[in-house]
DNA sequence: ATATAATATCGCATTGAGTTATGAAGATTG
DNA sequence: CAATCTTCATAACTCAATGCGATATTATAT
């Protein structure tokens, strides 16, 4: 014999306001109404829960212990009433996002602790993959967003893109380097130092290609490739050898490790960093949500660059 | 929006089986039913609680926080369940029992001592009085049970009587009085003691004058009255002081309270103490639990007063 | 006693849950 | 890769429960 949860916390509401009409109100049903869905819950389990003969009534042992369990279920009740408000807002949930190795790791990722610092119940899966990892994982359900540098002519037929950053390349080194004392750098400078290669198979390794290409050093001395952005600006720091990075993630990272820009122009990919979406699959409303945070923190972050970049104009 | 708790359980074990056809086996359900009340619920909160094109359909995050509440649902149902089962065997509730003062110290109290650690969910509320207040008690609701030595004349209309033991009185003193090395006691014996006397409301008092009438002793000095049974006893150990009482308060209380008795005949009165109950009220099954054991108690204090007795007779 | 407030009951409409039968689609296997 | 198996969704229908207003009943209060 089950009993019916919506009984008990019917019997609680009335117990705890002391009447069956009272109850009723709080309810919003009519008097009535939770009349006979107590009387039903009294013949179902064939024992009285309200003392007989008392007018405004009074539960019996038995109803009053029932009453509690009722509050329990309540309280659950409104719990998960409330969970799904959060979920529908989007302030709840979890969101499994993957991104290219450096721009997450250089820009992404103080964007996502922020985020997570104020939607404390938003709990981010973070992976790492180029766009054929990527865009499998969107197809097959198992990301719900990905973040990448992407040239518009690359975006799947049946995904959305929507930029975030421009991708502009910059060369790099770091802050006591020799070069950054030199005031016209030329090849023949650059040429001396070896050079931090991203992994062979990721989209920044052409770029370095293309940019030492569009800059005439057909071939350089790689003494490093491969690793993580953790590691590059180790290596970095800890030597002369220089690499092409995007100019967002130098910025963003400049507290931190400081990173001297070099004042020669590389070609700049066509590419921009973005998010990327399968169109048709409804996203979780903590994905619009986290996409609507990342874009207003993006326009930050450019702003504070052109203004950087201004201020530098100004003092050369 | 008030979301359905049956729906969140039925979530939860949809959840906890790991797929739909096999909640709705555990549930006792059909498969259709269980599917359309998760479709229904999927529809009110306007989200998906399961991954789309999952065959062994897998709970999205809000579907799995859900059904977490759902179970801590079902489990206060179960526990709702188990409840009724328990009041409805009588094994839990509150019991409202009034005795008339000296049985209920002499001979109840420790037997519901026994039955409360038999059934310790069952809570007496103890209270005490005679007749008239009993039976006030019992007719206005404030009383389940009622015990209390009664002549089966003064049995109301509306109520049942259910004896338990004989009525039968002694004249009773410490175990060292100097009554107790005297062979055949006689009036002029007993005359030069006092005697401790009920309250002068209680039918024990009453009983007290008549059985000294019966022996001839029309006026008598009493040097305490009123009290509890405790009261009585400690006057009665301390003292060279006689006293009447039930035998079987003396001979329940004579482990703790060794009292000697009287071979002196005196005449019975006519009643017994049994159980008082309103006809037609229901008991709660707690009580019925109570006066079955209460019966069983008293048959066995009875056997063993007999048995005691069989011995005091022939070792005289 | 009479008035008042609280609860129970009645009649009727609507909703939801239950069923079986059946269709659709992911998962599995030769 | 087609065939098959599982698993879930849908359809059509019945019945129990809930919703309501109107009204009877019954404690409680004045």
């Amino acid at each position: 014999m089950k009993i019916d949860s919506e009984h008990l916390e019917i019997l609680a509401v009335i117990v705890e306001k002391g009447g069956l009409t009272e109850g009723a109100d709080e309810l919003g049903k009519s008097q009535p109404s939770v009349s006979r869905s107590m009387a039903l819950l009294e013949k179902r389990i064939g024992m009285p829960l309200f003392e007989p003969g008392r007018r405004p009534l009074r539960p019996t042992e038995l109803g009053a212990s029932l009453a509690r369990l009722g509050n329990r279920i309540r309280i659950a009740n409104k719990d998960a009433s409330l969970l799904v408000r959060r979920f529908r807002q989007g302030l709840a949930g979890r969101l499994r996002v993957g991104g290219s190795p450096i721009f997450t790791d250089g820009v992404i990722a103080t964007m996502i602790a922020e985020f997570q610092s104020r939607n404390s119940d938003v709990h981010i899966d973070q992976s790492y993959g180029y766009l054929d990892t990527l865009e499998a994982g969107l197809k097959n359900g198992g990301l719900d967003i990905a973040i990448l540098p992407l040239h518009p002519r690359q975006v799947p037929p049946d995904m959305d893109f929507l930029p975030l950053l421009s991708g502009r390349n910059v060369i790099t080194c770091r802050v006591d380097h020799p070069l950054t004392r030199i005031k016209a750098i030329s090849l023949s400078h650059i040429a001396n130092y070896p050079w931090i290669a991203p992994p062979a198979d990721s989209p920044l390794y052409r770029d370095l290609e293309r940019a030492l290409k569009s800059i005439g050093q057909e071939d350089f001395m790689v003494n490093f490739s491969g690793g993580t952005l953790a590691s590059i600006q180790s290596v970095l720091t800890g030597s002369d050898s220089l690499t092409v990075l995007p100019y967002s993630v130098v910025f963003q990272t400049r507290r931190t490790i400081p990173l001297a820009v070099l004042p020669l122009k590389i070609d700049h990919p066509d590419r921009q960093l973005g998010i990327l979406t399968k169109s048709d699959r409804q996203r979780p409303p903590a994905a619009q949500q986290f996409i609507t945070f990342l874009q207003a923190e993006s326009e930050r972050l450019q702003a504070r660059m052109d203004h950087a970049e201004q201020v530098t104009h100004r003092r050369s």
